[in-house]
RNA sequence: CGGGGCGUAGCGCAGCCCGGUAGCGCGCCUGCUUUGGGAGCAGGAGGUCGCCGGUUCGAAUCCGGCCGCCCCGACCA
């Protein structure tokens, strides 16, 4: 909790409290709210407002790589879940259950979808019978559950807004594909729209989703240095197929499993843009990602001045949305332009046009980008025709700057030497190291080991983009180097 | 589930130790004046003090029980 009085001037710094200071974020940028129900959250305008434009930008990957949308419903029969072995065993401490309807005890329980693998592969049994009726290619947007202990919003909580695509295929190899092919999707929005660099790889064995046979994912570094898994993409192999009957006949006529996929990302990502970007102001949302991305804010003395100020405004917020940029002019009139201004940074509009009696003189208007280059002014003054001409310039600017600081904290925060002990990585991630690279032999007891002396866990076994130039030889925790692997800790 | 903290006006808090008709700041409403970095003045509305029980002439305050929320650790998108 703040100390500050009155909850609105000022935020706790980032420096003296990462995460006091993302709590107040949150609220005070208007993102969300906690709800009356423990652990859930109200998702306010204009945080649902950046997950609809994140919700577009995916869904238009999802669609030019083929895949369609449908819908599954939110009860899935408890004995479905039960199905899978290890998928169960992940689940099962975090299941919502219920057990009465109608006034009746259910014969059944049924679960509130924890994720939709089970009641998916159900009905993809009925749907497939030939490798003609493959690659079967679905997402799906909607809510889950999972009861957890400890809350967070965005980051963790116990209702959560996500997408979940599911594909079956005819071969592990198509499969595989599949599943590499939408991490690299995952990565591309992260950069291209959250502007969220993440480190991209393979899951060991002990963070892989309860079910797969293998994980990919996607980690990104956090302001205070700690990872967010921020989009996982799995292999099932035959796992789900085998329990769920979903087979298909193939091309010489013989009955074969199908080969599954499933990948999502969650409301998360708004809790890792928060994190990425945001300053002891408050909140900096990426233009690509702004519900409104440029706000006028009018300055006016007395009715006259604020009528021609108005008109003045509505004039340059039709030729800013004429270049196809999201502008909207503040009207209120009971509050003070600089109560505003605070307003519109606190929660992170990534442009403010200035537009008061003297520019109207001038034919000028005051630009105020969020985030400027070191040594750069704060504001600039500027033709009306400026203002509008240059602003798309402005913002993929602004866009680009965002990914180049992210990348640079990223790489600021990793260690690629040599790190051989457990107390060696501790005191690295202690004294400000992020992602630190090492070997590892692939012994899960190392790694069940260096996370109770440390409370690091292996993030990702990076993919080659990411491995380092000459392979780590030496191993954290013992054993010889069979792979690099990337430890931090997280979220 | 373990540890810590907190429940008093929409929000942030004081009052509680030492019982006596509930207060401050912000916000909100009305009016006037204001507006280039969180406006000023005047007037006003708003509270079963988390819930239940006990002690007492009298409980926000003392005692007992319950509930809820937040934060820190073990599991997780």
């Amino acid at each position: 909790m703040s100390k500050r009085k009155g909850g609105k001037r000022g935020l706790t710094p980032r420096a003296e409290d990462f995460s006091a200071w993302y709590n107040e974020v949150v609220q005070q940028a208007e993102l969300a709210d906690y709800s009356p129900v423990r652990g859930s959250m109200v998702i306010r305008p204009w945080g649902y407002g950046i997950w609809e434009n994140m919700q577009r930008a995916l869904d238009d990957m999802f669609k030019a790589t083929g895949h369609q949308n449908a819908y599954f419903p939110l009860l899935i029969p408890m004995s479905f879940i039960e199905r899978e072995k290890e998928h169960v065993e992940g689940f099962k401490p975090e299941l919502a259950v219920v057990t009465h309807a109608g006034g009746k005890e259910l014969d059944e329980p049924y679960v509130v979808r924890p994720t939709s693998e089970t009641i998916i592969y159900a009905m993809y049994a009925k749907w497939v019978q030939s490798y003609r009726d493959l690659p079967l290619l679905l997402n799906q947007w909607g809510n889950v559950m999972r009861w957890e202990l400890r809350t967070r919003l965005f980051l963790r909580t116990s209702e959560f807004l996500w997408q979940e695509g599911h594909t079956a295929h005819a071969t592990a190899e198509e499969a595989e594909d599949e599943a590499r092919m939408i991490l690299g999707v995952y990565r591309r929005f992260m950069e291209e729209w959250i502007a969220m660099p993440p480190l991209t790889g393979l899951k060991s064995e002990a963070e892989k989703f309860a079910g797969a046979v293998r994980s990919y994912a996607c980690e990104a570094l956090m302001q205070d240095r700690k990872a967010l898994q921020a989009g996982t993409s799995h292999m099932l192999g035959q796992n789900f197929a085998r329990q769920f009957g979903l087979t298909f006949q193939n091309e010489e006529g013989r009955e074969e499993y199908a080969w599954n996929t499933s990948w999502g990302v969650s409301t998360r990502l708004v809790g890792g843009m928060v994190m990425t970007h945001g300053d002891d102001v408050g909140l900096v949302v990426p233009p690509k990602l702004a519900p409104t991305q440029v706000m006028v804010v009018p300055i006016a003395r007395g009715d006259d001045q604020a009528a021609a100020v108005m008109k003045k405004g509505d004039e340059i917020v039709e030729g800013l949305r004429g270049q196809g940029v999201r502008a909207a002019i503040d009207r209120r009139l009971h509050m003070s332009p600089g109560a505003k201004f605070f307003e519109w940074e606190r929660k992170g509009v990534p442009v403010r046009v200035e537009l008061g009696p003297r520019d109207l003189a001038r034919g000028e208007a005051v630009v105020a980008v969020r985030v400027n280059e070191d040594g750069a002014p704060r504001k600039e003054a500027m033709s009306d025709a400026q203002v509008v001409a240059g602003m798309n310039d402005r913002l993929d600017a602004l866009q680009a700057r965002l990914l180049e600081a992210a990348i640079a904290r990223r790489e600021a925060a990793t260690h690629r030497g040599e790190v051989s002990s457990v107390d060696e990585l501790g005191e690295l991630l202690d004294s400000g190291a992020g992602f630190v690279h090492s070997g590892w032999s692939g012994d899960p007891d190392v790694e069940a080991r260096v996370k109770d002396a440390t409370r690091a866990t292996i993030r990702v076994i990076p993919g080659e983009e990411f491995r380092s130039a000459s392979a780590p030889a030496r191993c954290v925790g013992g054993g010889s180097a069979q792979m690099e692997v990337v430890w931090a800790r997280a979220y």
